[in-house]
DNA sequence: TCGAAGACGTA
DNA sequence: CGTACGTCTTCGAC
């Protein structure tokens, strides 16, 4: 037989396999609506569609564990002792995978006492003796043992279970150094965690590997446990029981019977309506377009209709795009009409722009697309602004910038319904569906067409903007049966409106003084030149100050320096290395190259700024609404949320931005310790309730439980300590971090927390629940409901899992903060308008919000904004609003 | 030209 | 070994 007529028989374990893919897929990405869950399932079929295709087996098995029990549990019963109860997400998709398997015509089997390995084990057998090429695909590091000419085992990588190494001969001598039937040798010495068998103590891979090259064998070895020094050959011949065991127990077994022999095993076409009632069942459209489409290129079962036509019939499978019609004025008014009365959840709209400018418009029910060649104004699409006016329901991807030109060019949009991006982004905040395509591939397992950047409006036949309206009507349904009510609620209540406040916010832009950012620019020029001629001059050469590298050169090598914390490539030069080196070996580069840094940075910034001021003389930034994690709003483009405060410098810089000339004033409002008092609400720390009520300073109060003495005899130093403990709490910081920040002894920093904690049990008991509670749930959630989601709380990666527990810790706070500031800009914005002021918002900057206020309209807008915003939430604690005025937001700020 | 790393501004 | 961001510069890979 000629090695391409040579049949291949492929093998698989199905448990351990999908349980891979059960740990491989997050959970709650992968549901039916019935609320079943598929992760296991799909990650199985995408790998066995994989290897379908690309090893194209003419004979398939699939083998399953009847039961934890076996003949190796009643030899050792502690065998696989070690690991956890079987998550109940996971137990319940097995039999459905069965299920599909079966539709799939592929013979899955189980052998009472006997591990679906030892099926494998004896099929492999059987078929290389056969004739047959085999794969074996298998989790379990035993079935190595198998491998051979004829064998080879694909073995699922650490993260996905469709990346399979390739363990043949020559692999397994790469990897191990020794031949496959071996392997159990060695890992009979060395054990196998997650099967609880313990190997000899203090050997691992090197050793065993050492001793069976010596000795040629495991028995072998054992024979000559006399000869073995030192501490290992003790363990070795004290041990030895342990070998044994192992060795009996990782014995992959050869003769089970089995009612199917490898020739029964050829691979048969699919039973077509078994597989589309449970794929299609399970909501699984993308493995079931899969499943038919490997079908459908086999060519096999005459019988049944064509892929395409079943593809027709079958509504889970992917309509085609209608055809985008184009119809204007009164025809145009009738469809409008008619397509929003069938569409009572909205219809798809997408206004086609270049930059601010409008090319056109594409609306689509479920069924129908419709293009608008439109420019605002034009008589023959007055139906269609006036249905944009109205309260129809609209859904839309990424609706601010289409809001914003909207307005821009007089058309009025009332009915914002949903916006595919905002939506995406609740359900995963961490930000990888960014695009309509990227929520097209994620929530209907389908592709969005390419859309051609040449082709106009009007001829849509790809992703022009009718046809993406029309995904975006789809996306939405697709969304809103993921949804729940919590969720529709933020996106409703919350988000929506946000953006609408959003998108005035950035058309109004803030006014900027330009002359005088360019007086301190050239201020500073002067000051970055002088530094630098000076940090030359001390170390006797010229370098760039800038670039880290040429500064380790210098510090470290030329100087002599003491090293600092070292990053991935040497050791740092940040400014808090720098200020240890001052401390240690004051030298006068180091402190011009501070003041180089500082004045750098500010000039930086006033460039990036002056870069940024339109021809209206202000400054627009672009708030980003889906840019968090927790649900705070980001700015960019430019950044309007970092300019410097702390240093006097700095507040030159916020003196720039001034009032608008139609302005009287400017109004600065911002929430005092928001984060501290949410964690007073949340923990219901009595203390912290306390303090927020009585009036008194935060930090004094605090500090006077901590230190135990009267509040007037709390010092400087006691507030400061403290001050930097409560910041510190909603971070997750260690005693470490607190030493490290406020340059105390460790000790001294454990025992401040000790203190705290004392005093503010609460807190503690609140922040150890949280992380508690989220890795129990997979998720936080803030006060109003919005979630996010934790995946690496279970992860057995330290690293990861720290990182996780912080975020956990701190994101119901930074969360619930932003909901709160959310709602209150909603509610200003809202009560501005309908006392028709015209005062306007401007900026946001996380907890405070600045204003320009027209002329006798100070009190109107003050009242407004110190009450919505001291009202947007009722927490256990009042919330405190500061507000400030004057000519410019620096002065305002006081 | 791009991305990573380091640095640093804000809440 | 403290959360959440955006932007700049440098430097090495492409």
């Amino acid at each position: 037989m000629s090695e391409r007529d040579q049949p291949t028989l492929l093998l698989i374990d199905g448990h351990s396999l999908a349980f891979r893919a059960f740990y491989a897929l997050p959970v709650d990405s992968f549901q039916a609506s019935s609320g079943q869950h598929t992760n296991a399932i799909h990650g199985f079929l995408s790998m066995l569609l994989v290897l379908l295709q690309k090893e194209k087996p003419t004979h398939i098995g699939v083998a399953f564990d009847l039961s934890r029990a076996s003949f190796r549990t009643r030899d050792y019963p502690e065998y696989k002792g070690t690991r956890s109860e079987t998550p109940a997400e996971f137990v319940g998709q097995v039999p459905l995978l069965q299920d599909a398997l079966k539709a799939m015509n592929v013979t899955t089997m189980s052998v009472e006492d006997f591990e679906a390995d030892d099926i494998l084990a004896t099929l492999a057998k059987r078929g290389e003796q056969d004739g047959f090429k085999v794969l074996v695909v298998s989790g379990d590091r035993d079935a190595i043992q198998l491998v051979n000419e004829n064998v080879t085992l694909l073995y699922p990588s650490r993260q996905g279970v469709t990346d399979l190494t390739r363990y043949d001969t020559a692999k397994v001598r790469e990897r191990y150094g020794i031949e496959p039937w071996q392997y159990p040798d060695i890992a009979a010495l060395v054990g196998e965690t997650s099967d609880n068998l313990l190997g000899v103590d203090k050997v691992g891979e090197k050793t065993a590997l050492k001793w069976l090259l010596q000795y040629g064998s495991l028995e072998e070895v054992l024979a000559h446990a006399d000869e073995i020094k030192g501490v290992v050959g003790n363990n070795l011949r004290e041990q030895r029981d342990r070998v044994e065991r192992n060795r009996r127990l990782n014995r992959l077994v050869t003769h089970v019977e089995l009612p199917v022999a490898p020739a029964d095993l050829e691979r048969k076409p699919l039973d077509v309506p078994a597989v589309r009632d449970l794929l299609g069942g399970l909501q699984m459209r993308n493995i079931l377009e899969r499943v038919l489409k490997l079908h459908g290129e086999l060519g096999s079962e005459p019988s049944d209709a064509t892929p395409e036509a079943a593809v027709a019939e079958e509504p889970s499978v992917a309509p085609p795009a209608p055809k985008p019609q184009s119809l204007r004025g009164a025809e145009l008014a009738a469809w409008l009409s008619r397509a929003a009365d069938e569409a009572p959840e909205g219809l798809g709209l997408l206004v086609e722009l270049s930059g601010e400018q409008i090319l056109g418009a594409g609306v689509a029910s479920a069924t129908e697309s419709m293009t608008l060649p439109w420019a605002p104004g034009a008589p023959e699409f007055a139906p269609f602004e006036e249905w944009l006016a109205s309260d129809a329901p609209k859904l839309v991807h990424d609706a601010k910038p289409q809001l914003k030109a909207l307005t821009a060019a007089g058309v009025a949009l009332g009915g914002l319904a949903f916006d595919t991006l905002v939506a995406g982004w609740l359900l995963r905040p961490s930000g990888i569906d960014k695009t309509l395509a990227d929520l097209v591939s994620r929530y209907l397992a389908e592709q969005l067409p390419e859309s051609d950047p040449n082709q106009l409006v009007p001829e849509d036949d790809g992703a022009g903007a009718a046809t993406q309206a029309w995904y975006v009507g789809r996306v939405v349904h697709a969304l809103r049966r993921v949804m729940d009510e919590r969720d529709q609620r933020v996106l409703t209540d919350i988000e929506l409106p946000t953006l609408r406040v959003l998108g005035r916010m950035e058309a109004n832009g803030v006014a900027i003084d330009a002359p005088l950012l360019s007086d301190l620019s050239a201020e500073l020029g002067l000051r970055i030149e002088s530094l630098a001629q000076e940090a030359y001059s001390v170390v006797g050469h010229e370098l760039n100050l800038g670039s880290p590298k040429q500064l380790q050169e210098v510090l470290f090598v030329e100087l002599g320096m003491p090293k600092t914390r070292s990053t991935k490539t040497g050791f740092s030069t940040d400014a808090d290395s720098l200020a240890d080196l001052m401390e240690t070996n004051p030298h006068p580069f180091v402190d011009v190259l501070l003041q180089h840094r500082d004045a750098s940075k500010l000039r930086q910034i006033i460039e990036t700024l002056e870069r940024g001021i339109g021809p209206d003389g202000r400054i627009h930034t672009t708030y980003v609404q889906t840019g968090t994690t927790t649900g705070r709003i980001s700015s960019n483009d430019p950044n309007l949320q970092n300019i410097p405060v702390r240093a006097e410098e700095g507040r030159r810089m916020r003196a720039a931005f001034v009032r608008g000339e139609a302005y009287e004033t400017m109004l600065t409002a911002d929430y005092s310790q928001i984060e501290m008092r949410i964690m007073a609400h949340l923990s219901e720390d009595a203390g912290l309730i306390e303090a927020f009520n009585a009036g008194e300073d935060l930090h004094r109060f605090v500090g006077a439980r901590v230190f135990r003495v009267d509040p007037s005899d709390v010092s400087p130093v006691m507030r400061t300590k403290v001050k930097a403990m409560s910041y510190g709490l909603a971070y997750g910081l260690s005693a470490f971090g607190l030493s490290k920040q406020l340059r105390i002894p460790t000790s001294e920093a454990k025992q401040l927390m000790t203190e705290y904690f004392g005093r503010f049990g609460a807190v503690r008991d609140y922040l150890r629940n949280v992380v508690e509670q989220a890795r129990a749930d997979g998720y936080t959630e803030t006060i109003f409901g919005r979630r996010r989601p934790f995946p690496d709380l279970n992860s057995p990666n330290r690293v990861l899992r720290d990182n996780a527990e912080r975020q956990a810790l701190n994101s119901p706070i930074q969360g619930s903060a932003a909901d709160i500031m959310k709602l209150a800009m909603i509610r200003i914005d809202e009560a501005m308008r309908e006392q028709e002021l015209r005062s306007r918002m401007l900026l946001q900057v996380h907890d405070e919000l600045v204003f320009e206020v027209a002329a006798g309209e100070w009190d109107a807008v003050e009242s407004i904004v110190t009450d919505r915003m001291a009202h947007a939430a009722l927490l256990l604690v009042p919330l405190d609003v500061q507000v400030g005025r004057g000519d410019n937001w620096d002065q305002a700020a006081h």
